[in-house]
DNA sequence: GTCCCGTCTC
DNA sequence: GAGACTGGAC
């Protein structure tokens, strides 16, 4: 087992370096944190800092968002991709207000069990709000553990192994493994980057174990390739939902046709998004759900 | 064109 | 464990 990172290095480097984002401020709240890392799932972190406080700004409580109509949080969600997160966000917001006294639970097991709150996002919000112990786990933090402490330049697909290694190397204390943590991603973000890390001015590099190893290809299984964007099943339900997002009345499907040619691929789109409760079929027309 | 990268479903 | 799911950056 190669040595221990050095957390010191580490903190330090994040208290001088991190980016100043929205949801770092102390006057974020439980559901603030809790939406802005909903959005971050899929999302570049630009792009969600444009759009956070417009969303809060509407929709400042769960009990908010669990009343507006939906087609409204799907207008309001606009481009930030991967809509279903819009649903599963109304979803939650109604089950905290429901079944949580409106108040973000502080339990990760009551975080998971909400629509769309997966492993990341509920230690998220237990730790970068609640300030407890846990371990945060995102790619990036996968892939700083991967070249840092097991000396490979990726880390393979994810494993719920991860997360007791991470939580291995936390410090004891909640408040410094709060900032361990978001130092790795925010390493991983910055730094130690997919494609060009940018070795000389990583605070750990003398402790890298992929450094020291003379950065070795790596080996092991790779996430598939992605399918491509352009003609998919995807970029047609994209482009269905733009043009819904675009209007406040129903279309009908002789005025989708032209937006996305292929009849078959476009029914299958439409389908799919009704599926997904993203669209309402009535009629001949198609809309968004009230 | 390639990469991004968390959750859910199967 | 594998694949679907968006839109934008590069």
């Amino acid at each position: 087992m190669p040595g221990a990172l050095p957390l010191n290095e580490l903190a330090g480097w994040y208290r001088a370096s991190a980016r100043d984002l929205p949801w770092r401020r102390p006057e974020f709240d439980a559901w603030g944190t809790l939406v802005s890392e909903i959005m971050l799932q899929q999302t570049q972190a630009a792009r969600v800092a444009v759009e956070i406080d417009r969303w809060l700004t509407r929709w400042p409580t769960p009990a908010d968002l669990a009343d507006a109509p939906t087609h409204e949080v799907l207008r309001q969600w606009g481009t930030l991709g991967y809509p279903r997160r819009a649903l599963r966000l109304q979803d939650t917001a109604r089950a905290i207000v429901e079944r949580h006294g409106r108040e973000v639970p502080r339990d990760v097991d009551a975080l998971l069990a909400l629509p769309g709150v997966g492993d990341y996002t509920a230690r998220a919000v237990a730790v970068f709000h609640y300030g407890d112990r846990h371990p945060v786990v995102d790619t990036n933090v996968r892939r700083v553990i991967a070249r840092a402490v097991h000396g490979q330049g990726e880390a393979g697909p994810a494993k719920r192994r991860d997360l007791a290694d991470v939580e291995a190397l936390l410090p004891a204390e909640p408040a410094e493994a709060s900032v361990i943590s978001i130092a790795l991603m925010e390493l991983g973000a910055l730094v130690c980057t997919a494609r060009a890390p940018r070795c000389e001015v990583c605070p750990i590099a003398a402790a890298c174990a992929w450094r020291a190893a003379g950065y070795p290809a790596y080996e092991g299984k790779r996430a598939p390739r992605q399918s491509r964007f352009a003609g998919s099943d995807r970029q047609a339900r994209g482009t269905v939902l733009r043009a819904l997002r675009g209007v406040d009345v129903p279309l009908t499907e002789a005025e989708l046709a032209p937006l996305w040619p292929e009849d078959e691929q476009r029914e299958r789109a439409i389908g799919s998004l009704a599926a997904d409760g993203l669209v309402v079929r009535e009629g001949g027309s198609v809309r968004l759900p009230h």
